[in-house]
DNA sequence: GTGCCTGCAAATGTTTTGCATAGCT
DNA sequence: AGCTATGCAAAACATTTGCAGGCAC
């Protein structure tokens, strides 16, 4: 769990014999700037370059190749928090790391961190000789305005008053 | 987190309005037997079925829809661990519930069990007023193999001595 | 009998890949 | 220059959905 720069991302690629591109200098800002909390899909990311930075736009495909690059590299953790895409958002050290908490309902996430977690991952990949990348604790339930609205009831509305306007 | 029997299942699916089914109660089946730390996708199950028990086989789209009525009903735990497909194992109560550790490159996971997490998942579910369904503590690293071959390397050969024979 | 379920096939949405061109080092 | 990266379009995959008939309650 690190946090990059630029050039230490640069330098980290050509040690692998990897390129620095525009693209990936962009993708990396684009996390970089984004604010705490938030996460993007590929799609997201494909979208607000589109939209908020259009001189700076990237072909999907690239993007799917970099979040999975930068993901493996240990710059990015991968969040499977909603159902059907992923989320990405910079992997940060210790004191900025955190898990995630998703109601089943409605898919809102909250966000706490743990440093028994942490211990516990870090004494565990150590055990067994991992190096460690990453460590997400994530925690299903379903949430009070869910529970209110009476749970467990029927699956095909798995709505509550928190669900999410739009997709993404 | 409980521990469903057939009957139990039964109960809380006429509850909601919904039946028990000879496929449903198959599905509960072949997880309750399923040797402890298998994990199946829902394409494994499908060629389970098909293979080991012809006579119960269940149409792919019956899976899909039984493994996540029985993922928002608590009875199934939905895991993200390689890439691609998710597996599906039982949520079992305390004493046998376990987190992952998963290595990026050849994707072997390490099964571990952890108090203090579930000590955390209960305390953070609780004081967002959350009712609790199951908690997963998923750590990605690179394993010692993958290691002594030299980490990081180039991302195509993400494969060490480890690596999975085929696909599932 | 009513309304939920299933199976099939078609649809959907996301992610991957082949290939020619462009661009790092 | 040499080899990696990009973009595009097509392909591959996993998962979802519409619908007609079947079955649990």
């Amino acid at each position: 769990m690190y946090s990059y720069d630029s050039s230490t991302f640069r330098n980290e690629l050509n040690q692998l014999g990897l390129r620095m591109t525009p693209q990936r200098e962009t993708i990396l800002d684009v996390f970089r700037e984004l604010p705490k909390g938030k996460h993007l899909s590929a799609e997201d990311l494909h979208n607000h370059l589109q939209e908020v930075e259009p001189d700076r736009k990237i072909s999907l495909s690239t993007i799917y190749r970099s979040l999975k690059l930068m993901t493996h590299l240990g710059l990015l953790r991968e969040l499977e928090l909603a159902e059907g895409h992923k989320h990405y958002e910079l992997n940060q050290p210790h004191p900025h790391h955190h898990h995630h908490l998703v109601c089943v309902r409605c898919n809102r996430t909250i966000e706490f961190k743990s440093d028994s977690v942490l211990k516990v991952s870090m004494k565990t990949s150590g055990k067994e000789g991992f190096h460690l990348l990453d460590c997400q604790l994530t925690i299903h339930g379903v949430c009070v305005e869910a529970l209110k609205r009476g749970w467990p009831s029927v699956p095909e509305e798995w709505m509550c008053p928190h669900a999410p306007t739009g997709k993404s």
